[in-house]
DNA sequence: TGATTTTATGTCAGAATTGACATAGCTTGA
DNA sequence: TCAAGCTATGTCAATTCTGACATAAAATCA
């Protein structure tokens, strides 16, 4: 949580590692964070295997080049739903996205 | 989709088996869809597994009983987020639920 | 260089999700 | 049987997420 402080602490030049050592961040808040970005990275890379672009890959899931960069970026608007259904519009499967994660 | 149209026919006696299969859901609906019963099933098993009732479970999650049990029912007004978030709040990490799940 | 394309960030109205409540239905055990 | 505890379902105000837009920043390339 506290994506402020998160925010705050980079525009100050600090480097934040993984959520949890930098932030106070509990346990379950953590794995929750780090779920979102690998989710956020995976979804980067199939995009890019299919060299699409951000906008069409935002017309194809019906959404915005904005939403897109948000989803891509981790940004705390996105809810892991967009995510995955996004990946399964992807074509993605669900072993396919599990694996990816573990 | 469509959740009404599900309701429906189960309100009619249609014993509906996989969502993919009775309703003409696209393949990312479907995997999105199997996906939230999947966990659903999963946080389940961990309250089982840890005795306690919906309602224990919902003051730990700072939710209510009937949120839980529309959790544990992949209820359409419960969102990935909330499932993944619950179960990391029982303690589950991220290893341990993709394996779930995959 | 600078024009064009791509990506990032801020904002917001409309849509979806949430906890909470009421209440119904179901299980269990005495 | 029936009472007590557990689970299911419907509703709703408050909160959160979403697509869309504007625009800034960055990358690409002639």
């Amino acid at each position: 949580m506290n994506n402020a402080k998160r925010k705050h602490l980079e525009s100050k030049g600090w480097k934040v590692g993984t959520a949890k050592e930098f932030l106070n961040l509990s346990p379950e808040e953590a794995a929750y964070v780090e779920m979102k970005l690998a989710l956020s990275r995976v979804l980067y890379e199939f995009r890019k295997r299919k060299k699409l672009t951000q906008h069409e890959l935002a017309r194809r899931l019906k959404s915005s080049q904005s939403r897109v960069a948000k989803m891509e970026a981790g940004d705390p608007s996105v809810s892991l739903d967009l995510l995955f259904r996004s990946l399964f519009a992807l074509g993605a499967s669900r072993k396919n996205v599990t694996q990816m994660l573990s």
